[in-house]
DNA sequence: TCCAGGCGCGAACACTGTTCGTAACACGAC
DNA sequence: GTCGTGTTACGAACAGTGTTCGCGCCTGGA
């Protein structure tokens, strides 16, 4: 009947104050599910692997986040909180959009999947994606957007950077059987070619749309919306 | 011991010859699927239900389906096939695509979720949605498109419908308890109040971003890209 | 020194997709 | 008509999942 020594925040002089296993907390939580989301994916991101890299059980964690639905919203927060917005300027607004996209458009690269989670929760809740929303806004205010047009806009466009990066993000990572996809793709291709002249214009479009075009398509979406938007 | 009695197809005259249980298929498993899931969306159709609903059980389903993926991929094209491709017609193409992408937005809304797994199948795999590809780049080809704009216009305009109507699915389907929903947003709205001069833009188009605004925003996205396309 | 309240966490519950092995069936060959 | 034989049906089980319960421990304040 050994009581257990507390093992953290011993006072032991031969050792450095800080303690050898720090305690938990929400932030603690997040960041460490976030390493486990940028080397696997998502769906790598469970209850039960967050708790075993902090060396406990599931259940410890729900004294400091409500839900994995929360857990999720938190990281995607902290994640988006990278990215840096710019200061806008009447000049180059569009250009300044494009980079803004961009670079939220990168970060959601980095962490495969982590977009999968803005569709779950409705309305953006951490301080970092309403930062990035509200400059997305200025941005559009200072193209010279009425209120509408700009929350429309910012409203679309958010929302075809968040589809690229989820559509993107679930191709690259390993979460879909490669040799799977190529036997697919193969197929779909016989498919096609034995009535070839019923799809003309999708066996020329097929090897446009890949993964080396990716960087391309973006632009060129953002691009013709952003052109839109001014006439 | 007693040996069970066949249920099916047994030739006794008092009763038709139809039998009382149709025999198992792919076709009849995909369609039980998208009744389950227009009346439940998609997170009820899970193969437990699906065989429960066709009075077996989960097992009795893969010798039609190779899994729950391939399921989804069927029951997506079979939805789409309710869309009906219009003939392109270059004087009024703009309003050809719009009209076809508004009809794939609202079957994809009469089947709240389903939006989904087109992330999950990274290539179109059904006839159906390869015939509306299809369509869809011929009416970009009739509008004087090159074939690679072409190929990238409807990568874009496809992302955009399915993000939107996965979007809307989530938020009009019950997955999200509208209560909590209500309190986030009274506590986001409490917050950015507190600091006001900080959101002068999210302040104001919080509410223009509603459910009763959808139809109005997708119309929206539609125009500025298929406006930025050509000049 | 005591004590209340938050925290840690093993165990369990109710689910999920999927596989295994066996039983029943339909159908063509002899 | 009888006998294989390959396909279909499906109960049971496995390995996961998110989440909750209940009981100890520790810590901070009185």
């Amino acid at each position: 009947m050994s009581s257990r020594l507390p093992l953290v925040n011993l006072p032991v002089p031969w050792r450095s104050t800080e303690p050898a296993r720090p305690r938990l907390s929400a932030d603690l939580i997040v960041r460490t599910a976030l390493d486990i989301l940028v080397g696997e994916g998502i769906d790598a991101v469970t209850m039960r692997r967050v708790a075993h890299e902090l060396g406990t059980g599931p259940a410890s964690l729900y004294a400091h986040v409500a839900n994995k639905s929360e857990l999720h919203d938190l990281m995607y927060d902290r994640a988006l909180g990278a990215v840096e917005p710019p200061k806008p300027d009447a000049r180059r607004w569009r250009a300044q959009v494009k980079r803004l996209l961009s670079d939220q458009l990168a970060i959601m690269l980095a962490h495969p999947g982590i977009a999968r989670v803005t569709w779950a929760t409705m309305i953006p809740v951490g301080p970092n994606v309403l930062r990035q929303g509200e400059t997305l806004l200025a941005l559009l205010r200072a193209g010279g957007l009425s209120t509408r047009r700009a929350a429309y806009a910012a409203d679309a466009l958010t929302l075809y950077t968040k589809a690229f990066a989820y559509e993107a993000g679930v191709w690259s990572s390993g979460e879909l059987d490669q040799a799977e996809i190529a036997k697919r793709g193969a197929q779909t291709r016989a498919y096609l070619e034995a009535n070839s002249e019923d799809w003309p214009n999708t066996l020329g479009a097929g090897e446009l749309i890949t993964a080396e075009t990716a960087r391309e398509r973006f632009a060129f979406g953002l691009d013709i919306m952003l052109r839109g938007l001014t006439r």
